[in-house]
DNA sequence: ACATTAAGTGATT
DNA sequence: AATCACTTAATGT
């Protein structure tokens, strides 16, 4: 039998009905992505939705200037909401999706998105909860930019990178932050340094060290 | 020792 | 908060 099968049990069986996860086993397509990889690019066509079974992907919105801003990190039974728009309005891709360290997925042709909605009450709510989490994701992304809360934009950053990759060291500069925060590098290595002064954190050179968050 | 790149800082808008 | 101009520190060759 399928060797992921057990892996979508352990991360998606609260979901999922077994006759669905069987049926998921049929039709879906395993793939294995390499840390920083891009799995989805600007404009885009999405054939297939993602279901994550392993590893982490860091969603961005960008614009054509090459300007981003993170959105949120995808987890092990999550989906992307995104990528259902996608699919079920043909459009696309308004966003771009990278791993950050080695990844393992489950593809779902479009198609059968639809046909499921139908016939799985627990796929219906699995997809209605996506979407709803991530608009709840959205909406606090939007608060923060509103109100140029860099200060807690950053921590949430970091929170979310650190619990994404269960690790306490994040490797990373702050020009790369203040890329992916849309913000610039001096803003973000004052407050940086703010936060190592309360002991939050600790700085070092291409590192950052997560103390009490 | 030197060049390169990351990070720190003050002033200005 | 962003940008500029400049300094200082860390790291690779």
């Amino acid at each position: 039998m399928t060797s992921y099968k057990s892996k979508l049990r352990v991360h998606y069986g609260y979901a999922f009905e077994d006759a669905l996860i069987d049926e998921i086993c049929l039709v879906a397509k395993h793939k294995v992505i390499a840390a920083e990889q891009a799995v989805i690019n600007f404009e885009d066509t999405i054939q297939y939705m993602p279901l994550l079974l392993k590893g982490s992907i860091k969603v961005l919105r960008v614009d054509e200037q090459g300007n981003e801003v993170f959105l949120y990190y995808l987890e092990k039974g999550d989906t992307c909401a995104m990528s259902l728009t996608c699919c079920l309005g043909n459009k696309k891709s308004e966003i771009i999706a990278l791993s950050e360290e080695e990844s393992e997925l489950l593809l779902i042709p479009v198609k059968y998105l639809n046909e499921w909605l139908c016939v799985y009450t627990s796929w219906k709510n699995f997809i209605f909860n996506s979407y709803n989490a991530r608009l709840e994701e959205l909406l606090t992304v939007i608060d923060s930019l509103a109100f140029m809360n860099m200060d807690k934009r950053l921590l949430k950053y970091l929170q979310d990178k650190s619990m994404v990759l269960g690790t306490l060291e994040l490797e990373i500069t702050h020009q790369n932050i203040a890329q992916e925060l849309n913000s610039s590098r001096e803003v973000v290595s004052r407050l940086l340094k703010k936060m190592e002064s309360k002991n939050i954190i600790k700085l070092s050179r291409n590192k950052i060290t997560i103390l009490n968050l």
